[in-house]
DNA sequence: ACCTGAACACCGTTCAAGT
DNA sequence: ACCTGAACACCGTTCAAGT
């Protein structure tokens, strides 16, 4: 039984079962023992995949922002080629994420984590190429005006991540207030960032 | 010398301690018992006032938001008559207080507090108020296009937010490149809300 | 009322061993 | 290489006492 994480895939196992512990009981229950007791394995062996805690949440982080990036690029792919529909999609997608996948959401931003800042991590900066793609486009169909794509990009994020984080609706995914607030809070951005 | 505890301001010395240990060492290193060590006192004393270590957070928290508030009010009022100046001077505070009371928005914002949301606290609304009124300000003198006031400032309240929690440049107090960026959210802002 | 010391059930982390 | 058990220095919290 505990036989198959003699094959390498541990470390994968502890970063899973780490995100459901998060998930259920939020990052302050995140314990290397209960994460053991779980998976039924000893008290120290997540120490042969990671020097300490940090380096877990670390590695968490990591696949967050990979799987935060992917939602991005998809939601813009699957928007069709209307502007503000790809604009509003990726903005639905980042709230969506937020919401589903509450537990890497907690650890990519969260205040346990010490190595913060989305720019350090590579997919952290795939997520706000994302982001500045779609300025570039909107600069290039006329809809938005010149300037500097880096600072326009950030309002963006910046927008989203408040929404986000202060989740004054508890529900973006379903009709209802909270996609009528998120269109709204779009038509905002564009209207501002517009010629 | 602890005689200076026994005349019911222990509670008080609590938070004032507990601050000051997350201004150093972050949230995570916020410890009763370390807490007591510091300020002359038994281990198990601060469970005279507080009934457990979230309720000690919780206040730290309520104290965040009131000096929040009134961080806002006064940036508000200091402004002047001139909108603009007044619409920038609010959101250059709440910038502000992210960085001076790091220690305060940790806590009032943070994962490890479980009752979250600005509008359950009595000085989180008011500072809402704040923002709210600041936009009834500019649709009154036809700045501002008309609509609900709340989503208004609620897309503003994200959009400070996001950059105060992102912390794209590293000073926002300073003249640089932080109010520079600051100055352009600002601008894009009030011309998406404009009329 | 307010404070104390001892105790319990947890943590992260280390280390000497085991296979 | 990968895993284990015992151990150390910490936590939050409780409880029977002390003044």
């Amino acid at each position: 039984v505990a036989e198959k994480y003699h094959h390498g895939n541990l470390r994968a196992v502890l970063i899973e079962e780490g995100v459901k512990l998060v998930e259920e009981r939020g990052v302050n229950a995140l314990t290397l023992r209960e994460i053991g007791d779980r998976i039924g394995v000893s008290r120290t062996a997540p120490y042969r995949h990671f020097g300490e805690k940090a380096d877990l949440l670390a590695a968490i982080r990591e696949a967050g922002f990979s799987a935060f990036a992917d939602s991005l690029e998809a939601a813009r792919d699957a928007a069709g080629a209307d502007f503000t529909a790809r604009f509003e999609a990726v903005g639905l997608a980042y709230l969506r994420f937020s919401e589903e996948h509450r537990a890497y959401f907690e650890v990519m931003f969260g205040a346990g984590c010490v190595r913060n800042g989305t720019a350090e991590d590579p997919a952290g900066r795939r997520a706000f190429e994302v982001l500045k793609g779609l300025i570039r486009e909107g600069q290039a169909m006329g809809a938005f005006r010149a300037g500097d794509p880096n600072m326009m990009a950030r309002v963006v994020w910046a927008m989203s991540h408040g929404i986000a984080v202060l989740r004054f609706e508890t529900d973006y995914s379903a009709e209802g207030a909270g996609t009528r607030f998120l269109q709204f809070a779009a038509r905002i951005l564009r209207e501002g960032l517009g010629v």
